[in-house]
DNA sequence: CATTTATTTCAAAAAAAAATGAAAACTACA
DNA sequence: TGTAGTTTTCATTTTTTTTTGAAATAAATG
């Protein structure tokens, strides 16, 4: 009879190393994206798995605290990225990954990017406010100005329309 | 006659809100895209400075080392955020901000962002490599992949195009 | 070519960001 | 309501990133 060690490393590690890909790949995608390591690590996990994982079976297999575990599906819910599912006769959540990128995008973007342009907005606005008035008849001004404005509306409505470009 | 002192500081103190404002605007701005403070803080001096600036210039208004001067100048220039420019009768390199944000944007896309997206598709390879034949004929997998691959595709389809989208 | 001035480099310090883990706060259910 | 299981919170620790500043290098000047 063949130990049931043996077979389990087997079958685990053909399971494991995409698995390790997958992880990798969401590590670096999320890092563009400013977030922290254990962020990519938790949704690269879920993104393959066809059961929805308990928090404590997150952290294990990746062997992060609980407290990151939690902080980080905490950041993945506020992103539309995992949502939690009920489990017949589990006490706990269980976490699948939302595998739209189209709605995870545009929620970044409202969340993270949106409220930047708002305030660079703001802070336009003073600029233009504290100007001398030499400096209001000055085109050096005026237009390192004007192209500040082009700038953040151009984003504003750009930004959007790309989400709206991503398919699936 | 009215004191020197105070005339000076009138001068400057207008002139220095509208600094701010532009070293806050462009802090916030570099920080979405991963950059350190003192980058932000150079280009925002920069950006609203008819004469072109000396790096020690830089580094006593902004009250940072001359080591970050350096440092942030040279990611500066290799982001073609900023150019150096001759004064005559003096030494020292002076610096002048570059404002096509078109150009400052597919620069950072090609060397901040493609990079990325290539080994990207090497780890999507890998993953394909490693799956099992069951998970070959897995709907799973295969949808979950399949849309990773779309991801990547349309990102690298898509960024370059949105840099050409901005004016100025 | 010696000296002065300007710039870069890089080890060490400081600051910022992220992870840990134990205590507190929930929650289901007996 | 009490208890055991689960999750969140957050002060502390660890790790990573950024800044500093002094030494090395480079470049101009006389």
């Amino acid at each position: 009879m063949i130990p049931h060690k043996i077979k389990s490393a087997n079958s685990v590690s053909i399971k494991q190393s995409l698995e390790i890909e997958s992880i990798d790949f969401f590590v670096r995608l999320m890092g563009i994206l400013g977030m922290p390591r254990s962020v990519g690590e938790i949704y690269g996990l879920l993104y393959f798995s066809e059961k929805p994982l308990s928090m404590d079976k997150i952290s294990s297999r990746l062997e992060i605290s609980i407290g990151s575990a939690s902080q980080g599906l905490r950041t993945l819910k506020s992103l539309k990225a995992v949502r939690s599912t009920y489990v017949a006769g589990d006490r706990r959540d269980h976490y699948l990954a939302e595998t739209e990128f189209r709605r995870l995008f545009s929620t970044f973007l409202k969340d993270e990017i949106m409220p930047h342009l708002d305030s660079a907005n703001d802070r336009i606005s003073r600029m233009e406010d504290s100007l001398s008035d030499n400096e209001k008849n000055d085109d050096f001004y005026l237009i390192r100005l004007e192209k500040l404005k082009k700038l953040t509306k151009t984003s504003r409505r750009l930004l959007p329309a790309l989400a709206g470009l991503l398919k699936w």
